[in-house]
Formats: C-alpha cells, sequence, structure tokens
DNA sequence: TCTACCGCGTACGATAGCGAACATTGCGAC
DNA sequence: GTCGCAATGTTCGCTATCGTACGCGGTAGA
C-alpha cells in the first residue's frame, strides 16, 4: 500500500472543488484507513458519513435473496461513497465493501448535507459525479445481458487499474468473482486464458496487469464508454467549480 | 388508448409538486403523443425537451455495437424523461424509446433547468426520483446477472403493469424481447409457460394479465425492491417540500 | 377475395456458465 | 520444519439460452 503523503485533493473530486469550498471542508475532512472487506455501509443503512477514497477502492454491492452477490458499480478516487445521502433517499438496496484496501477521506453526512444545500459548485459537482455513476451502473447492466466472462474480467480489471497508481491488484480470484457475481472457477478459466496469452500474471490473491494494450483488446465496449462519460463528466470540472456563470 | 381528460398531474411528479410551482410550470407544460416506437432521445443527444409521460412508458434504452439491445430501465407516469439535463451531463449514452403508446407533457429543456436551478422542492423531488431511478438500473443489473428469464419477464409485465391503468399490454414478443435483450424466440418460450398456467393470455400483440398474484408468485425479488424504493422515495414526497398534505 | 407479411410456435445442435467434487501447492502460524 | 488452510487447477454432467431454420395461421391492405 502506497503510504506517500496523504493529501485530501488526491480524490478528484475534492481537486476540482475551488479555494472556498475546499476551504470550509478541509477541516471537516478526517483521513481514514479502508481495510479489504470492510463494510461501509450494509444495505438499507443510513451512512453517518460519506467517503471520497484516495488509494482505495469500494464496491457498490447487491446480495440476492439466495445469497449470490454482484457489484453495481466501484467507486475510486474519482468519486465519493454516499450519493443517497444528498439524493434525498439517504439509504440505498445496495451496500458498499471496500474492495482494494487503501486511504480515503470521510466527512460527516451532516456537514456533507449543509454543502450540498448551499446548491452551488459542490452541489454540481456532485450531481454531475452521480451522472457518471449512472453511466457505470447501465453499463454494467449492458455488459451482464450481453458480454462473455472474459470482456467483463477484462472491463473490471482496466476500471479498477485507473482508479490504482501501480499496475498490481491484491485481489484473489474468489473476490473477482463475487464482484462479477460468477463462480470463483469461472474467474479462474478466465483468468488462466489471460495469463496464458501473457496478459496478466497472478498468484495468490496478486494480479499484475503485464499487457494493459493487449487486455483493451480483450474487453467490450463498455469499459470505453464508461471512461468516456467519467472523463467527459469530471473532466470539465472546471466548468462547474468556477464562481462565474454555469448552465446558463 | 385511454382517452379520458387529460390532466398534467396524472404525472406522479407533477402531481408532487406544491401549488405554487405547479403554477409555474403549468403554462408550459404541453401535452404529447408519444406514439409507439418514437425515438425521444438518441445514444449522446441532447433533448431540447424533458418528458412527464401519464399513460406512455418509456424505455432507456442502450444498443450495442453489435446490435443488440437491452433496457437499462422504464419511465412512466412516476418519472421524467431526461434527467441528465439537470444532473449536468445534458447526455447519455443511452437512447429514450416509446414502449408503450399514449400521452404525456412535454416541458423546454431550459425551462426545466431553470426551474431546477430555484433549488427547491422541484429540485429535492426530481433527485429523488432520479435516485429511484439508479435504484431501477442497479436491479436490472443484478436480475440480468442472476435470475432467469422468465423470472424476468415477470418483473417486467409487472413493473410495466404498474403504470399503466388497465391489465392488457400492447406488444410483441419480439418488442418484449429487445427489452430484456434476449432472443424473440427465447421470449416465447417464456411468455408461452405463464399462458399455459393461466397467468397470462396473449394474442399478436396484445398481452393480457390475468391473474396478477401468479405474477408475483414467479417474478424475482427485484421486482419487489424496486417496487419498494420508488414507494418509499416519492410517496413521501410532502417531505420534500409540499405546504399542503399529499399522500400523507 | 386474395395475398403478403407479421406474430407466434417449434425444433436442433452448439455453447457458456453452473454446481459439485476433488487435486495441488504455497504461505503463514506455531 | 510442518501443519493447516487459503488460493488455484481441473474435471464432469447439467441447464439455460443462443443461433438458425422453418412452419403456420391471422390480419391488413390491394
Amino acid at each position: 500500500m502506497f503510504t506517500s503523503v496523504h493529501e485530501p485533493r488526491q480524490n478528484h473530486l475534492l481537486a476540482a472543488l475551488q479555494s472556498e469550498e475546499y476551504g470550509r471542508l478541509l477541516p471537516h475532512l478526517e483521513l481514514v484507513v479502508l481495510r479489504l472487506g470492510d463494510v461501509l455501509c450494509e444495505s438499507g443503512e443510513r451512512m453517518a458519513f460519506v467517503y471520497f477514497p484516495t488509494s482505495s477502492i469500494i464496491s457498490l454491492h447487491y446480495v440476492t435473496e439466495d445469497g449470490s452477490s454482484a457489484e453495481i458499480a466501484g467507486v475510486g478516487n474519482e468519486g465519493i461513497l454516499g450519493i443517497s445521502l444528498f439524493m434525498g433517499g439517504d439509504t440505498t438496496p445496495s451496500a458498499a465493501v471496500v474492495q482494494t484496501g487503501g486511504y480515503g477521506y470521510r466527512l460527516k453526512a451532516d456537514f456533507m448535507l449543509a454543502e450540498f444545500n448551499r446548491a452551488g459548485a459542490m452541489m454540481r459537482l456532485l450531481l454531475r459525479y452521480t451522472q457518471a455513476l449512472i453511466t457505470q451502473m447501465s453499463q454494467t447492466a449492458v455488459c451482464n445481458r450481453h458480454h462473455s466472462l472474459e470482456q467483463q474480467l477484462c472491463r473490471w480489471l482496466l476500471l479498477t487499474l485507473d482508479r490504482l497508481p501501480s499496475n498490481e491488484l491484491v485481489m484473489t480470484h474468489e473476490l473477482v468473482a463475487s464482484m462479477l457475481g460468477v463462480r470463483r472457477e469461472s474467474v479462474t478459466q478466465a483468468a488462466s486464458k489471460l495469463q496464458r496469452a501473457g496478459i496478466i500474471s497472478y498468484h495468490r490473491g496478486h494480479i499484475s496487469v503485464l499487457d494493459r494494450p493487449g487486455l483493451e483488446l480483450h474487453v467490450c465496449e463498455c469499459y470505453q464508454v464508461v471512461k468516456d462519460e467519467v472523463d467527459r463528466l469530471l473532466s470539465d470540472v472546471s466548468n462547474t467549480g468556477s464562481d462565474t456563470a454555469l448552465n446558463a
């Protein structure tokens, strides 16, 4: 785990804030260690904090009545966990689990809500992010329907990779299987195929991506759709954060 | 098609508005006929209007590169089409197609945006609805992963039924197949099983639900999760800001 | 009245992923 | 060191759904 200097602005949303708003938040941002498997929010539970991951990744997870599970979307340094707070519903049917251990900052829910209710740049930024999250969920639905497990594995690896500084994931096949909502054996099969192709290499809970372009050859369109939307919605956040006109 | 008196408040979101806001909107609401198959928004296109369905249903649809399609979520009289406008992204990768012909009201995008930017009850209501839509998308993803086509067909029928006044859907197997993202033949198989069980009855583009409790026995949990969330998020909209009591 | 097409029925092999069972092999705790 | 378990490898039969092909009746339009 990278233990360089910690800075809230390692999270892209926080980085996109103009100094005035960032200044308001800063005293309330609390650095937290998020460990693999930590459950930050159970299904139907109201969160006391929202989380801004920096080096960690959080998985929005749904568990069916029969115990199967599936990832709905992931939240990394590009986003925030806890949108239901400002969307007004307080809770969601899905849970939030730490998929990759690391750091993040948390903020008291009430404080977050107050800031959102100023209806300023922070609000607009969060809504844009929420739309990016919606795209991710939509594409997950499509991908689950139409694409092969190998393609989905590639998509998941690439999306995870984009949120990490290194090319190594600390992740067992079992974990990946619970994310993709398939059997561990199916992941092993797909992963070993990628390994034989020299694209990845793994060993006892560590997956290294050796050939990223190779991954991109095997992935379905879903990866690029999500990436493009996140880039589009959050790249020109300077617009969103400007104190001058917007949406005019 | 039911051609009773048309009234914007047949749409639940409009019905939940307090009189002041509703009064502002009313002069700008334009009754429109939405015909089966009409494309209200292409992928990546900015909408000039937002739509409030009353008796119609609109499908948020994604078409993959290879021509397969899948419904991400549906929008009926409980919702609004065009959330990307106020979420700040303007466009989405998915398209919007009329799934059930009927009526609705439309509103100029700029006007909608101005109303949203007042950051009042209208905004809070729309955000709550957006969260309900998110739940629907999430559950679609989960359902696509884990549940049988028969279960999914039941879910889809029930969700559609909840948005219609009658128990009859004008809908061919082919259409249903494109919604669920499967082959027409697979829909025929699942539907004929339900018909043999006396739960539905269909003939050349018309599907009648004869035994709704029977449908609910065959459906997966996903239906109830979505329904409960929609009810939860939009029933107590009085909290959201109405001056008078509603749905109380 | 006739005909073309639409909507649905059905059948067959192919295949991806499932469920269960069991083998192998490192790594860490002691 | 060695013991136990976690992580991965492999197999087998099974099932749902796919892709393709073709049949058949109803209905709309000429």
